[in-house]
DNA sequence: TGGCAACTCCTCTAAAAAGGGGATTTTTTA
DNA sequence: TAAAAAATCCCCTTTTTAGAGGAGTTGCCA
């Protein structure tokens, strides 16, 4: 039986080559696409495909929450990450969130079949450069578990605002934003404010407005 | 005479992407692509296409430095930048590089070949949203011009230093280093480091390690 | 060669952040 | 329901930035 085969991502290039790529593959049903979460989760309320390659970048919503709330509803599916970057974060996010794994957009043709059949099996499946980036990062650079009032309080911090302009905004106390930002501090091993907007940048934590 | 075409991109899926999107276009010769800067180079050597879509993303080296090179060497070739992004810091240095426009990823086929065909007749093509980010931001955010040392300066605050620490590192004094990050402060409309380095972030001022 | 941009250095004051505690109340979750 | 996690608040001191000035020295280029 061929793999029911989906597809969230806004570049139309993209969707159009791996099209392309799996065009005479007859184990792959082409089920369609979807250029953002919206129109993703709605196909999913009539359709059932096995397998949803899914952009980390949508316009309207990051496939990490994406993938948490189709893996809610929808336990059955398999998710397979797919991006242009080799970042580490995005990796290890998406597969906290139910991905089976992870397929980079320089992938050949081999490897993209490679992840479709393998996560059809319930394995993982990584791609190369991912999977090394992986392991090389799992034992060094930690992605710092932050909660929603540290993650609103970076938010305002990397905006330019005080202590004091924070807790006006948050209602709360000037020195309560500064245990927050000591504390960001601390989870983000960061040296100070300029450091820690920085590596936040990196791990693509912050709005970009 | 159909219009021979290069593609520089170290994304699989997109070249594959366009060249599906172009392989019935009569007037279009596909001339191959490279994944990185070095290898189109030597490519150019031997082979001159009309027009080459470039990604401003590849491994060894970024679009915008690679484009500037190749119009130094072959002006007679036309330049169409690629890319994922709908920054128009890159949009205006590829164009300051000799870039003849912009094309993005999620352009359709209907606009890559409108693009391609725009260049070679030696007119500007810009990608509809690129064009809309061009006009809304040509008023609004101007793209800081800041000088060497200031640059140098900015990193070194993003990594945590303070002016002490810069000052040591430059051997300059701590003072002019205060100078220097009054100045950017200044030029990016910055409030304080903390929101300087989310700006320089955004625009891509900063090495991402 | 005169001007201008870049780079350099300085003083002073005020404000903010960093570093070091400690402590209580909610909320979540095992 | 009890323990853990999150969120709240406070103290103190030191360091660093921010804000507002002024000013001298390169080096380029029109």
């Amino acid at each position: 039986m061929a793999i029911k085969l989906f597809i969230v991502d806004d570049h139309y290039m993209v969707i159009e080559g791996i099209h392309s790529l799996l065009q005479n593959e007859k184990d792959i049903e082409w089920m369609g696409h979807a250029s953002n979460a919206a129109s993703c989760m709605s196909f999913l309320q009539n359709e059932k495909p096995d397998v949803i390659l899914m952009d980390i970048n949508l316009p309207d919503k990051n496939g990490i929450d994406l993938c948490k709330e189709v893996k809610e509803k929808y336990p059955a599916i398999y998710i397979l990450g797919l991006s242009t970057f080799n970042q580490q974060s995005f990796i290890e996010k998406m597969m906290a969130n139910g991905a089976s794994g992870y397929l980079l957009k320089n992938a050949t043709q081999q490897e993209l079949m490679d992840g479709i059949t393998t996560v059809t099996k319930g394995k993982q499946y990584l791609s190369f450069d991912a999977a090394i980036t992986v392991r090389k990062t799992e034992t060094e650079t930690e992605i710092p578990v932050i909660t929603r009032r540290e993650k609103e309080v970076l938010e305002l911090i990397a905006d330019g605002l005080t202590n004091i302009e924070i807790g006006l905004r948050l209602f709360i106390s000037n020195t309560t934003v500064d245990t927050h930002r000591k504390n960001l501090l601390a989870k983000f091993n960061a040296r100070n404010t300029a450091s820690l907007v920085k590596i936040a940048m990196q791990l693509n934590l912050l709005h970009v407005d």
